[in-house]
DNA sequence: CGTTGGCCCTGATCGC
DNA sequence: TGCGATCAGGGCCAAC
């Protein structure tokens, strides 16, 4: 269940590798793995053979390595026969989504493949040489696709990673996440105090804020004893202010430690291991006692989710 | 327009 | 031992 931590490991890891790689093949075992890929798997493989590879970069739960081959878009001639057609660029990137257990997995020529392998790119690295870019997704949540990069909303960088104000379009609408130096606070309140909904709807919506999922908005709930149907609109400022500096300590928690185990040679997400999950305080512990009171840790399904949290530290306040 | 429920997807695990 | 049922949930979209 890769989140926001799990996605920067991953950016993390591949942006030293992929900068400057030159894409030789491309091989689409799986076409579902471009669900948001708009036209075919020709298309994508047409237009992700040969490009060069600009770096990684991540805002939310998504990732994306711009292509620094433009297309040449020709306009249609507007004069006589014999003047030259004006042309313009196109830029665009190869945006990845985890979904739920998408893994990217850089390796050489000489390991066996995955069962679950969707789509392989083979990179001529700067550095590395040939490596072999494999994108495996058991439940095709994820995905891969081409998509045009447009300018972001504010002007401001699209994501980390980049100074770059372009953002792929089909992320345009994804909101920054907690960690953005663009991040706006106030209208993240804003948005709380006018909202109808429970909170962790609300933290779990990646257009008001990006990049938590289930496991770490848990977590970010129990530190910050808030229950997660409390409605938004009924949550103090300062409980907000609390609640949104431990949604920032719990993910910068995780990316840290996810940072000292990573392998520079082994780019990992499997959130099936339990990647981070040695700290975690409410997410699975059911039945365990609350690390803070004592008593045990309830599980209730909440949109078609586990709820993990402690009834006694986290109840709704009218 | 804001909100919400349902759907997609399949390997691993569990219970009989 | 075999096999069907159950579980996991991010993002999107139809429906209200």
């Amino acid at each position: 269940m890769p989140e926001l931590p799990e996605v920067e490991v991953v950016r993390s890891g591949l942006e030293p590798v992929v900068t400057g790689a030159v894409v030789r093949s491309v091989e689409v075992r799986e076409g579902r793995s471009l669900r948001r890929h708009v036209g075919p798997s020709e298309d994508f493989v047409e237009r992700l053979t040969g490009a060069t590879l600009g770096g990684a970069v991540r805002r939310g739960k998504f990732l994306w390595l711009p292509l620094e081959r433009v297309e040449l878009v020709e306009t249609p001639p507007t004069n006589r026969a014999g003047e030259v057609s004006t042309s313009s660029t196109r830029l665009y990137a190869l945006v990845i989504h985890l979904g739920m257990s998408g893994q990217v997995l850089l390796r050489d020529e000489s390991q066996p493949d995955d069962p679950l392998l969707r789509i392989r790119l083979l990179l001529d690295t700067a550095e590395d040489g040939p490596v072999r870019l494999d994108f495996v997704d058991q439940r095709i949540f994820g995905s891969m696709a081409i998509d045009d990069l447009v300018p972001t909303a504010d002007g401001r960088a699209a994501g980390l990673g980049s100074d770059s104000a372009l953002v792929p379009a089909q992320v345009a609408h994804i909101a920054r996440d907690p960690l953005d130096p663009a991040f706006d606070d106030r209208r993240f309140f804003d948005i709380l105090a006018k909202r109808r909904t429970g909170i962790k709807r609300a933290l779990l919506d990646q257009t008001l804020v990006s990049g938590i999922g289930n496991i770490y908005a848990d977590e970010a709930l129990w530190a910050a004893r808030v229950h997660y149907d409390q409605p938004t609109a009924s949550l103090s400022l300062p409980r907000a202010k609390t609640l949104l500096a431990e949604v920032r300590l719990v993910l910068g928690k995780a990316l840290a430690e996810g940072g000292t185990s990573f392998d520079a040679q082994y780019v990992n997400v499997n959130g099936a291991s339990g990647y981070f999950s040695h700290s975690l305080n409410a997410y699975g512990q059911q039945g365990e006692a609350c690390p803070r009171c004592g008593r045990p840790i309830v599980r209730d399904q909440f949109m078609n989710r586990g709820s993990h949290y402690c009834p006694f530290c986290q109840r709704i306040r009218v």
